[in-house]
DNA sequence: TATCAGGCCCTAG
DNA sequence: CTAGGGCCTGAT
């Protein structure tokens, strides 16, 4: 058990901020994770966050995966005083983090949010990974299941995944899938690439538009200057920054003010 | 019943 | 290159 104090980090916040699909706030109100072949139960209390695993799993993995090393103080002080708005958002969602999660899950995840709700967007990914991913025991016992590997999914028919409600999105994750694994889109390759390259990259993918490419550069390989637009940041910026978003100032880590500006957006009433 | 949800693809013009 | 229709499905 691994315990630590850090601040501007919540887990409530990071659960509900729509890019972590493998993270489930459990009714005993401890949380659950996901990733890759890790499994980790965490929960918040009095300021101190609690692992429930090893000091060695902590540091070679989930000290990373919540970008733990990170001050995200310093991205709060950079917003311009004048700035209400900004102030505002990034005040509900002060404890957000920017997660390193892995590069083929959000490649489908993402490919599955498009045009799509949050709640759905669970049930689909909880579908893929029971019907296709490995089964898996973590140490307390708990089964869980891993997210499909490549080679699963790119041997089934175009339409398979629509029993796991992805609808027209099927044919978007199956034929990426048989990308990556004919070598046409090279993973770890694209890892190496700085955002740009990666972007453009990732827009290879049948199914991988700007918005869906940028959230896979954000999400999975830490380019904090990936600045996702969907239909609630357009609305944020053509209702507050009709000047423009001052990308000059956030220039490097827009990426989390995106974050904070999402949050705002689907949690104030 | 129509519209829309964290878009993208494809075809016309 | 820009505009607009179509697309699975469930919620409102």
């Amino acid at each position: 058990m691994i315990k630590i104090q850090t601040d501007h980090f919540d887990l409530d916040q990071i659960c509900e901020s729509g890019q972590c699909f493998r993270m489930k706030k459990l009714p005993e109100g401890t949380y659950e994770v996901i990733a890759r072949n890790h499994y980790l139960r965490l929960w918040q209390q009095d300021g101190q966050t609690y692992f429930d695993c090893s000091q060695e799993e902590f540091g070679s993995f989930w000290e990373a995966y919540f970008d733990l090393n990170n001050d995200y103080g310093r991205y709060l002080e950079s917003i311009n005083p004048r700035d209400t708005y900004m102030l505002q958002a990034a005040h509900m969602a002060e404890g957000m983090r920017i997660l390193k999660q892995d590069l083929w899950e959000m490649i489908v995840t993402f490919l599955i949010s498009q045009q799509n709700n949050i709640k759905r967007i669970h049930h689909c990914i909880d579908l893929i990974c029971e019907v296709y991913g490995e089964k898996c025991i973590a140490a307390d016992g708990t089964v869980y299941y891993g997210f499909p590997e490549p080679e699963v999914l790119a041997g089934l028919a175009e339409d398979a995944l629509m029993v796991c409600n992805l609808g027209y999105r099927s044919k978007y994750v199956v034929r990426t899938a048989r990308a990556v694994v004919c070598g046409e889109i090279n993973l770890d390759r694209i890892g190496t690439m700085p955002y740009r390259k990666a972007r453009e990259e990732l827009l290879k993918c049948y199914g991988v538009g700007e918005k869906v490419a940028d959230c896979i550069c954000l999400f999975s390989l830490h380019h904090l200057d990936a600045f996702p637009v969907d239909t609630h940041i357009r609305q944020a910026l053509d209702a507050h920054y009709r000047r423009g978003f001052p990308n000059q100032r956030y220039k490097g880590f827009r990426g989390v003010m995106q974050q904070y500006i999402f949050y705002y957006e689907i949690h104030k009433k």
